[in-house]
DNA sequence: GCCAACCTTTACGTTAACGTAAACTTCATC
DNA sequence: GATGAAGTTTACGTTAACGTAAAGGTTGGC
């Protein structure tokens, strides 16, 4: 505690590999709900001190990659089983193969999605085109 | 408290515009429960012989109309919107010209869906990318 | 010695469209 | 008159990802 006074007057410790909650909440624009969120569903696992949580790098790359996932389409859970295979498994070799795999059913699945817009998109045209009419004959 | 068997002789009567709430859950493959929500949600509004809800050929081409809608991605809130103007307006024209307002503004959404998603198949296919390369370098 | 800025936990609220279950009545049938 | 098939109401449960208090620490500065 007397020496980090010295090298640090901001704050308790401030090393390049400690982060308050609000400084990744910051950093990413998320609320520090969302990051406790986060945890409460085992994505994070962050340090204690006292009550109060210390994030690592290694806590902030996961929720950068938990946010690209968001972005991506992932759900939470998936980028959970992402994290569990890569945790259990320290040769990223099979965590890239279940990550390429998510990926392709993530793939199917937006193509599908595609397919379908596509079709209710038509059928709207259709309903449109019946409306016209019907809107032509009730203004003649 | 005077009997209606004898003030309704027609109570059992099953006529061509008489349908129990089974009736249109067959027809439709819906639950009664949907079609009971329905109801609650103000989409439908079935005569009531004592506890019992009749519906007639109005009421079935209701139901027809939200299934339709659902179909088409509209809302329940939406196609009650659709109802509440035809109700106000025996006149069909406005609501019509409502109707196509709902189809425009749903297309312009599934458009856009459309877009997104294929932003984030062309991002998935970066990422896959660099999975596949990551992973024959590690298998070399 | 107090205020303000952080941090914490707990826990209910939100949206959509029902699912599910409990507990009950009525009706037709064997 | 027991049974079972339908009908009813009431009301809590479900999914995802948080929002929004409430109520309370802890710390540091003035």
């Amino acid at each position: 505690m007397v020496d980090n006074i010295a090298t640090n007057p901001e704050r308790v410790r401030r090393t390049q590999d400690d982060f308050s909650i609000s400084d990744l909440a910051r950093e990413f624009d998320v609320t520090t709900r969302s990051i406790r969120f986060y945890e409460d569903r085992g994505l994070l696992a962050p340090e204690r001190r006292g009550q109060t949580r210390i994030y690592h790098q290694k806590d902030r790359v996961r929720l950068k990659l938990i946010l690209r996932g968001k972005r991506l389409g992932f759900t939470l859970a998936e980028t959970k089983t992402l994290f569990d295979m890569y945790d259990r498994d320290g040769s990223s070799v099979n965590q890239l193969q279940i990550m390429l795999k998510l990926i392709e059913d993530k793939k199917a699945a937006l193509r599908q999605q595609l397919d379908d817009i596509k079709v209710v998109l038509h059928e709207l045209n259709a309903v449109e085109a019946g409306c016209r009419t019907e809107l032509e004959a009730k203004l003649t």
